[in-house]
DNA sequence: TAGATTGTTAATCGATTAACAATC
DNA sequence: TAGATTGTTAATCGATTAACAATC
């Protein structure tokens, strides 16, 4: 079962997922042409990805919701809280700490860190900052499986270490540096003014 | 020279420009190698990117460290001050007013703008919440040339037709739905949940 | 049966990479 | 000359798509 979903499918699935959960309860059935035009990708491509989920859609009618919505679920690993800690309380990691998103799709922030002393023991959307010198023992004893990286780009390679040698796998790096990460370890990077640039590109581009 | 340059290309020159701007003085020169190293991908790839530039490397030596970055730079349209609007002042739109990497790329936050008049007069980082009802006007009195949608899911839709109708070519969507836009008009859209999701089923198939 | 939609194949497309001659 | 590194080709790889038989 390893690595055998392509990694542009992986992609796609939490799109799938979305429209599943936001169709009406009255539509029981969906079809490839549905979850394409939502995702912005081709039918064919929609089947093709499906099919990577073992296929059980019905020739003429389409893919039962429910299910499919269950086997997307499952393939993402949505079966229980998976709690992720946060680390950088600035403005970024403040607003993550209240971001509705995660609830609604299973993650539960177990931690609010930051290495400025006075921002430690201030609350936002009921999670208390705690002191990046906690992160480690905080990782370990509540279970966290995720680390979201909001510090600033000089700091972020130092916790990213500690989170490696922590027993993290998944990192979300906001910091606008490149990671270097131990073999194993899955990081994936969100840089705001990157996709502000690469809009850039096409505004000029096309002109 | 209009779609001369690949997307995957063009996805990663900021990631070479940010290397560049971060270089030492002392080093007046860089190699492929260097390049690759910090923006995640082989020495030959960086190389092919840059050659849709219009090489300029030298053999045995590299690349001219200010040249090169100069040359990014301006493909990626990085002349001037670059207007954006920021549409929803939560608490992500609000972290994005004061983001410093806009700034330090070119980018400048011309409004944020909300529905909600009790958040309209607000102040986050020197920029004024305005009512939304003036949306139009300001992108064309300022004018602003990139959208950022930070509103909730069911207002991103009727957020995005307004910029499209007031001749926005560019949209960053944060809004956890996909947008309809006409032919000729840029999206790319970050969502945060998926990207934890993403990581979700790769914490998990390795496991 | 007629209409709809899947599952899968084969063709195509785009991106990555190894390899190496060119050249500083 | 010896060492380094580019620019480019050709091979490979991975993803997308059109097309259509299968089947509800």
């Amino acid at each position: 079962m390893k690595g055998t979903i392509p990694r542009a499918t992986v992609k796609r699935l939490p799109l799938y997922l979305q429209v599943l959960e936001d169709l009406p309860p009255a539509e029981r059935t969906v079809s490839s042409g549905q979850l394409a035009r939502a995702a912005g990708v081709k039918a064919a491509n929609v089947r093709k990805d499906l099919s990577f989920l073992g296929s059980n859609g019905v020739r003429g009618v389409g893919y039962d919701a429910a299910q499919l919505r269950n086997q997307i679920a499952r393939k993402l690993g949505r079966m229980d809280a998976c709690p992720v800690a946060i680390i950088g309380a600035g403005n970024l990691g403040q607003a993550l700490s209240g971001y509705p998103g995660f609830i609604d799709r299973g993650f539960e922030v177990a931690g609010l860190f930051d290495v400025d002393a006075s921002k430690v023991g201030a609350t936002y959307y009921g999670i208390v900052v705690e002191s990046v010198d906690g992160l480690e023992k905080a990782i370990e004893q509540r279970g966290v499986s995720i680390g979201i990286i909001t510090t600033v780009p000089a700091a972020a390679q130092d916790i990213a270490d500690r989170l490696a040698a922590a027993g993290i796998r998944s990192i979300l790096n906001f910091a606008a540096v490149t990671l270097e990460v131990p073999e194993g370890v899955e990081v994936r990077r969100v840089d705001l003014s990157t996709e502000l640039q690469i809009l850039s590109y096409y505004l000029h581009e096309s002109a």
